[in-house]
DNA sequence: GTGCAGGTCAGCT
DNA sequence: AGCTGACCTGCA
């Protein structure tokens, strides 16, 4: 067992946990780090991680035991998934090796998937601090401020008194923003592709069944998502482990030390990468970006 | 002022 | 199919 549960307390056992790796490895925009605590709030829930005797604890503030252990994927075995990345592993050993080594806290969260797409699109040629700027308005505006017990550390219920937390629209808000509103917050041109994407939400509330190339047929579909937007909608938003994200990042790492050579487009490299490395893709593809943007090797 | 940011689309060959 | 320029906008 990876974790404990002790009230509305989950204990983290195991080595391959770590909140600061888990949660800027890019994956998700649904936290804030407030004077060395996590504050995670996916959807309308509300938990905050911090490191007590040597060891991690989620402290649920709204929301149940269940939704966390699934959120933060604790019933997935790392150290196994580490074992079988390195086995696959044959060239670039030490790239891998060292990513793996420096990001080896690094879970992939199960995040709601509306939020994820509609965070992705917002994502789309911009920098993280405008949208993260854009998403905070978004929940600010369209969501409502989330209750929370109270926590039993003096310091956490001191920051909640001055911290407000909003939770994410629900689908139905969605449907209703038009692109002046997404543009009011800051989307800029993209205003227009997610007025139009809110406007296909039902389509994809249940489509976990659904096989990686049909999804990513439905989602390449919406206007404004391409192939990269696409792959982090599935595997974030529906585990879909089996896809290699291509950014800038990525793109970097595999031209400065993978193939130096010939020139290739970001979706051949996906393609590569993920014929390569098969379900365990998306897990390389976080160490790999990861320990490009804290080392920037 | 200029260039860039976890890309994508339309309009070309 | 594959390439290229344009694109909102805040910040360095």
């Amino acid at each position: 067992m990876n974790y404990e549960v002790c009230g509305t307390k989950i204990v983290v056992l195991c080595e391959e946990f770590n909140p600061k790796s888990i949660l800027e490895c890019g994956q998700v925009f649904s936290y804030k780090l407030i004077n060395g605590f996590y504050f995670v709030f996916p959807q309308d829930k509300l938990a905050v991680v911090y490191k007590e005797n040597n060891r991690y604890i989620i402290e649920i503030l709204n929301g149940n035991i269940e939704f966390f252990v699934n959120f933060f994927d604790l019933n997935v075995n790392y150290a196994e998934i580490i074992k079988k990345i390195q086995k696959i592993n044959t060239e670039n050993d030490e790239l891998i090796l060292n990513a793996i080594n420096f990001g080896k806290g690094i879970r992939i969260l199960n995040q709601n998937k509306i939020e994820t797409l509609i965070s992705f699109i917002f994502s789309q040629n911009n920098n993280i601090k405008r949208f993260t700027n854009s998403l905070e308005l978004l929940r600010k505006q369209k969501g409502k401020e989330i209750s929370y017990r109270k926590s039993s550390v003096r310091e956490i219920n001191e920051i909640l008194r001055e911290n407000k937390f909003f939770s994410f629209p629900t689908t139905q808000t969605l449907e209703t923003l038009d692109k002046e509103f997404f543009a009011s917050i800051g989307a800029g041109y993209r205003a227009e592709y997610l007025a139009l994407a809110v406007g296909e939400l039902n389509k994809f509330e249940r489509k976990e069944n659904l096989s990686t190339v049909l999804l990513q047929k439905e989602l390449l579909a919406l206007k404004g998502v391409g192939v990269k937007v696409a792959e982090c909608v599935m595997l974030f938003g529906f585990h879909k482990t089996d896809v290699f994200p291509v950014d800038t990042w990525i793109n970097k790492v595999y031209f400065n030390l993978i193939k130096k050579e010939e020139k290739i487009n970001p979706i051949k490299i996906s393609q590569i990468l993920s014929e390569k490395f098969g379900d365990l893709s998306g897990f390389v593809q976080q160490y790999l970006f990861y320990y490009k943007r804290e080392k920037n090797i």
